[in-house]
Order: structure tokens, then C-alpha cells, then sequence
DNA sequence: GTTTGTATTTCGAAC
DNA sequence: GTTCGAAGTACAAAC
């Protein structure tokens, strides 16, 4: 990994057309080829980048913008598709370079995945008496997160969110309307559940007559280990 | 901002819980007080990050994770909801600052605007005898880029893309769905108009009985340079 | 302040 | 390879 600090311009042409003016700024150019200019603020997002795969090459300023922004050098950063980002140097601050190796590589955890796996493995958390028929049961629309059976022997579909919004609900409604209609599953209630449920989706639920649960992960996640750790 | 290489374990827990095995990377501190680690790979989104507002504190590692891993000093970065980024660092290969400054800011240029302004001076482009109508004309789900007439007096809807692909094409077909219902205007056809048109869009747009044309944007300003050189 | 929509979205999985 | 949906999405505009 190569780390300049320099004042540069910047200009991208791609997908927009895009011009960052003259100002000191980090360029970072990365093993895979990739290039990112990032400003002294906000963690995300670069200024300006080019994604892997792509080019870099180097070459001498003409010599008007020579002459008129300090420029030394420019760099010119193509991708397959002929988007370019030029990076006109002037100034350079700092320039070095860094053998960093491959990343081991994220590991994540709590996904609505997992969310869901939890639920799965403890349904009663949606309410008593709840008990799993099956995770992903598919219907010609596709698949209900979680399909349960109540203490009646009635049929409850979960939709599991990670933050419950109007579209999940709506998802929902579209899975119950069709299921309802299968004489050998009706009548199906819905649930809604999710970390977080927004208050829009809490109304539209109420309003559709589909029940909403907020979940508390960390106490499901301590639910599972007092499991792993008792059988 | 602050450049820091080093062989590191990072811990986030927060709106997920995830982890990073310790290795080495770069660790960006900003300004603004963000933080975010970067692999020597993709140029846009961090491994992990912390966006502002937040604090960073740093401490000393407990003695067990010390003779373990070798962490000589922990960063542990915290935003007011409490999500927190642990950065447990061992060797530090590279340690600098930088005053940068306040960025003046990217300037995004729409090329897609700039197209449509081009195509609206010189509707021929499109097609022989083509006319202008009306830019923007508005129908009840929204604006068509560019109206025009043929020579038989027959409108024409045109959307305008720098790169159209089938969503593009989506758009289009509703417009003039919804305009072919139009006593006033049916009947309408329509075309696809970019700079780039991807293979499927151009397969759905003949599907639906749309035309679509390549647009050389270099051109058609050279068009606009003359024209203003002769009025 | 909250909701909605966009992004040079990126990224991954399913098909 | 293409399409679809999620993301610790981030970010800006509209309400």
C-alpha cells in the first residue's frame, strides 16, 4: 500500500463527471491497483475512487497547467470501461509504501441470518405456546422466514428484519394474502419481527392486522449459549 | 489525519458484532475524530470504521492479551450510541500527522442534464425530421426527458441516459404506456437514448418496440461549439 | 427531527 | 454472467 499526502486535483469522468480543486488530501493506492482520495474527514466514504480492476499510469503535466497549479505530476487511473480518474500532484507532503499482506478477512456476526437461526431455535421468544413448522417454507412468491404453528394448531408467518420497515411489512402481507388462500394452511396470522421496528411499520402492521415483536438479540444470543452450555 | 500501519486485532461491537484476526493494515484517524481500517485492498469501503461523531481513547492492554498477542496499546473508539471499535495493536511499522485542512469539496458535474441540453438543441440527432416539443414534459409519474415530433406529426418520448440499462428502459415503457392512453398524444413511440447502452437494455427496449440510440456526447458538443461560433 | 430516495453505491448470494 | 437484495450502508433532500 502506497500512502501520498499531497495537494492535488482531482477529476473524475465516468458515471458523472466529478472535479475536486486543488487542496492537500491523502491519496491511497492499494496492492489489487485499486485508488482512493480521502479528505481529513469522514470514515466511509473516499472523495473520489477507482475500483479494482483498473490501471494507473504516470505521466508529465502539460505545461500551461504546469505552470499555472504547481503540478508535478499526474496520475491517471483507468478502468476497463474507460472511467478515469486523474490525479493531478503538485505539493508532496508524503509518500511512502507498505508490504501489508492479505487480510484474514471480517467475521461477522448477528446478521438477520442468524436473527432468524435464533428465532428458529427458540420461537416461543415470539409468543407461547409457538412452535417451528419449518425456516424458509416457500411459497410460489418466496420463502416465509420462519412458518409456526400456535398452541391451536393455527399457522403464524414470520418475517424477520434486522430494522423492520414498511417494505418487510408489505412483504408479509403479500405472503399471508397467498396463504391465506391455501385451504390447507388457513388461517395464517402474521408476525413481525425485527431489533428494530420503525414507528410507520408498527402502524401499517397494526393496520393489516399483523403483530410485530421487537427482538432483543443478546438476550436470544445468551439464550443459546445457556443452551450449548446445559446439553 | 493521522497514518498508522501496524499489525493489529480489531473488535467492533455495535449495530453487529465483528472481528478482525490480528494483522497488518492501515489504520486512518481524521480530523474530524473518525477512524477506519483499511486492507491493502478495495478502494471505497473501510474493513471497519467508525463515522463521526466519536472519541477514541487509548489504554494499555490487559497483561494476558499483552503476552498473547503482543498488543501494546489499545484504541478503543466509541460513538454516543455506545457502538464501539476496539483496535488492539501490536507492531507499529508506520506513525505520521498531517495537517491537511478543511476540503473545498467535490464538485459533481451532470453529465445526464448536459446530455439532455445537447440532445433538446439538436433533436435530429436522434432521427431525421425530429423535432422538439417540450423538455421535461410532465406526466402524472413523472417527467419524460424530452418530447418530440416526427415529420408526420407524430410524438416521439425520449429518455435520456449517460449509461441506459433496463431500468432505463422500465421508465420509458410506463411513460408511454401511460402517454399511448392520451386520445391527445397516442399514438407515441419511443427512444432510448445514452452515451452507453448495455446489451440487455438494448434487448428489452427492441422487445418492447422501442428504439435506441448511441449518443456521442464529443460531438454533439463540437455541434453546440459551432453553433455558437456561427450565432 | 424524521422519512424518503439516491449512490461513481459496494458486496454477496442465488439463479 | 446476470439479477436480486442487504449493508454497521452513508448521505442529502424533502417533509
Amino acid at each position: 500500500m502506497r500512502l501520498v499526502i499531497a495537494r492535488c486535483q482531482v477529476d473524475y469522468v465516468g458515471r458523472l463527471t466529478a472535479h475536486l480543486p486543488m487542496a492537500t488530501r491523502l491519496v491511497l493506492v492499494k496492492a489489487d491497483g485499486s485508488v482512493s482520495v480521502h479528505a481529513d474527514d469522514r470514515a466511509y466514504k473516499p472523495l473520489n475512487w477507482m475500483s479494482p480492476p483498473c490501471t494507473l499510469s504516470v505521466s508529465e503535466p502539460d505545461p500551461e497547467t504546469a505552470a499555472a497549479l504547481g503540478v508535478t505530476e499526474v496520475w491517471q487511473v483507468k478502468a476497463k470501461d474507460g472511467d478515469t480518474l486523474r490525479i493531478s500532484l503538485a505539493e508532496v507532503f508524503h509518500d511512502s509504501a507498505h508490504e501489508l499482506g492479505i487480510d484474514p478477512g471480517l467475521q461477522k456476526d448477528g446478521v438477520e441470518a442468524h436473527l432468524q437461526a435464533l428465532l428458529a431455535d427458540h420461537p416461543s421468544t415470539l409468543g407461547e405456546g409457538l412452535a417451528l413448522v419449518q425456516r424458509e417454507y416457500l411459497t410460489p412468491i418466496g420463502p416465509v422466514d420462519l412458518l409456526l404453528r400456535d398452541g391451536s394448531g393455527s399457522y403464524v408467518a414470520v418475517e424477520v428484519k434486522r430494522r423492520g420497515e414498511i417494505d418487510g411489512v408489505e412483504q408479509l402481507t403479500r405472503y399471508l394474502d397467498l396463504m391465506n388462500r391455501d385451504p390447507r394452511l388457513a388461517p395464517v396470522r402474521g408476525i413481525f419481527a425485527g431489533q428494530q421496528i420503525k414507528p410507520q411499520a408498527r402502524t401499517l402492521a397494526a393496520d393489516r392486522g399483523i403483530e410485530w415483536r421487537l427482538i432483543d438479540y443478546d438476550a436470544l444470543r445468551g439464550m443459546d449459549n445457556a443452551d450449548e452450555r446445559l446439553f
